[in-house]
DNA sequence: GCTAGAATTGAAAACGTTCCCGAAAACATG
DNA sequence: CATGTTTTCGGGAACGTTTTCAATTCTAGC
């Protein structure tokens, strides 16, 4: 295994100078620079990772916090795309910066991440896709470790990217209106989470702005799963009148409506239409195939992996909270209403 | 930014002190290594990663090398739930022997991994679900850097773990002659593919053991799209007298099958059965709920991270391929068949 | 109390870089 | 050719651990 002083010692110069050509300093004679170059290829150096990291204090690599639900083993809910969408954002920006990544999962406290940037095993941290703990989060904002975090969280002067959950939900009820559909009714997400409240008030937004009326029987509660989809749509199709278009927040919910739709003798989209949120990977293969809002994850990695470099190298950044649009995608779940009167 | 000096100074013993209680090496007093473990608690020490691996020469992380194909954004065929599984199974056992994990794409160049490996940034390398050029694993060898791969690859004497096609494949056909099928055809995938010849392999050994017969329009050839099964499936249906059972040698194929035989006007399973092999997100959601083949991907990563800690700590092992069964899952796409005669 | 041996401990030399400084060499100017 | 300036280069001290080896302290047996 060569050395740096292998190299020195065969292109005739010092280490200073083999350093100098390989991190392209100033102040080294071409002629000289050639020569180590020669040196380098003949011996196929490659400069020791640790002790480079050990002198210049920094490991070079940055952390890739992902939900602790990856430990368990076939969980039920496996949002494998989610996650490796958004980390093929990160991955393609971090590597074109010459950063590793390391793999981390979310054990949660504040002793894991601090021994992680103290000890230097990484540089600054991505949390992607889950909801740290605020009070975790505001420690190690004091120590000062550069992090971002992809989703939420309800903490001050921290920077996050996240998909802009109320303007969505809000073009949702437009796009719904523009088809005519008056009588559009809601299931909701869990109220503890951020992007649940955001799409909500999303929602809210355009009812008032539209002047649509939102009775209570309209504003079915949910918990994202399949199950409560149905459950919702299930009362959803006793209110009087009954509505003519329903935004799930999110897909999964979605799909339990059309099945209750379905086993209630209705028709999707012919007498009622269904708008999901997510478009996982499944959505355009239901029947009807699913009229859904997508999350541009791929963008998010990369926008947080900017963020996250741009903190690593000590910069201020002028927004802390960056939201990214997401996009209507239309398929078959949804149809054009006759406005009535 | 403590160091092992500080803790040293407070507790009043030296660094090796320090070090031995914190890698627990025998022939330290009790009541000292109380003192140090004191020390470190009271400065919130944590060791140097950098600073021991270069003084250990080893980097304690092993580097993930998944397909290329991750780097380009929203890529056809997000096999996202592949990946994230078998990360997670290999993510688990890596964990527990507190090595860190590297995420790196598929170069596929030599040199990568031998500078990767020579500048002591991994100990190890897991091919994660590609068919890695051989003659590079040939230099890899020589090279003696450990590594362990995920799916096949043709080169003696390397260690991979792999699904056991061949089996699973011949329980398949077993199980459609098991339920009274006797027309049996086969939509087979790319042969350059190991996977795809081993599947065929265990379909033509079943069938010779069944004593079935093959006619040469019961074997149809596909790639794995979607798309081909189709065609596959429209080749299939002229035949004269049409097979009652499909085998498509993966799902997305199946779907296709799927497709087509609806096109023609026949129902699965009533009409024609069809079973896949995957078990991909979409399976259980198609209609009918695809039959198929459960990968054990978890349990891939699993196998294969052992693998490849053994490797690092120098074993020998005993075995250098090792296949895992897969799990055939019922679903809705087969029927039994009376039995003719 | 002395000594052999075992149990603890500390000093110092690595590990392979980077980088500050001063020295040497090259060049320009008079 | 002497001198001043700019390039180019090398020596050596870190960076924070681990580990060898020798020194010290303790224990026990006499």
């Amino acid at each position: 295994m060569p050395t740096i002083h292998d190299v020195a010692k065969l292109a005739g110069v010092s280490r200073s100078t083999v350093s100098r050509v390989l991190n392209d300093r100033p102040g080294v004679h071409p002629k000289t620079r050639e020569r180590v170059l020669a040196a380098v290829r003949e011996l196929n150096y490659a400069p020791n990772f640790a002790a480079r990291a050990l002198k210049r204090q920094r490991a070079d690599a940055v952390g890739l916090i992902i939900p602790s639900s990856f430990r368990e083993p076939r969980s039920e809910e496996p949002r494998g795309y989610v996650l490796t969408e958004i980390i093929r954002g990160a991955y393609n920006f971090f590597t074109e910066q010459r950063l590793a990544l390391t793999l981390l999962d979310d054990q949660g406290t504040f002793q894991f991440y601090q021994a992680l940037f103290e000890r230097r095993q990484v540089d600054g941290l991505l949390f992607i896709d889950l909801e740290p703990d605020p009070h975790m989060v505001e420690r190690l904002k004091e120590l000062d470790v550069p992090f971002v975090v992809i989703g939420n969280v309800d903490v001050e002067d921290v920077v996050c990217v996240d998909v802009d959950n109320y303007e969505s939900s809000r073009r949702v009820v437009y796009y719904l209106y523009q088809l005519g559909h008056r009588r559009i009714a809601f299931i909701n997400g869990p109220q503890r989470r951020f992007a649940s409240q955001d799409r909500r008030a999303g929602v809210l937004a355009a009812v008032a702005e539209l002047g649509l009326d939102l009775p209570t029987t309209y504003d079915q509660p949910g918990d994202f799963s399949e199950r409560s989809g149905q459950k919702a749509m299930q009362r959803l199709l006793e209110a009087d009148p009954r509505p003519t278009a329903i935004y799930a927040m999110n897909d999964r919910m979605a799909i339990g409506a059309i099945r209750a739709a379905r086993d209630a003798g209705l028709r999707v989209p012919d007498d009622i239409s269904i708008v999901g949120f997510d478009d996982i990977p499944v959505a355009p293969y239901i029947r009807p195939p699913l009229t859904t809002v997508r999350q541009p994850l791929y963008e998010l990695g990369a926008a947080a992996a900017r963020l996250l470099v741009q903190r690593i190298a000590g910069q201020e950044l002028s927004a802390q909270r960056v939201l990214l649009p997401a996009l209507l995608v239309e398929r078959e779940s949804v149809r054009a209403w006759p406005t009535e009167g």
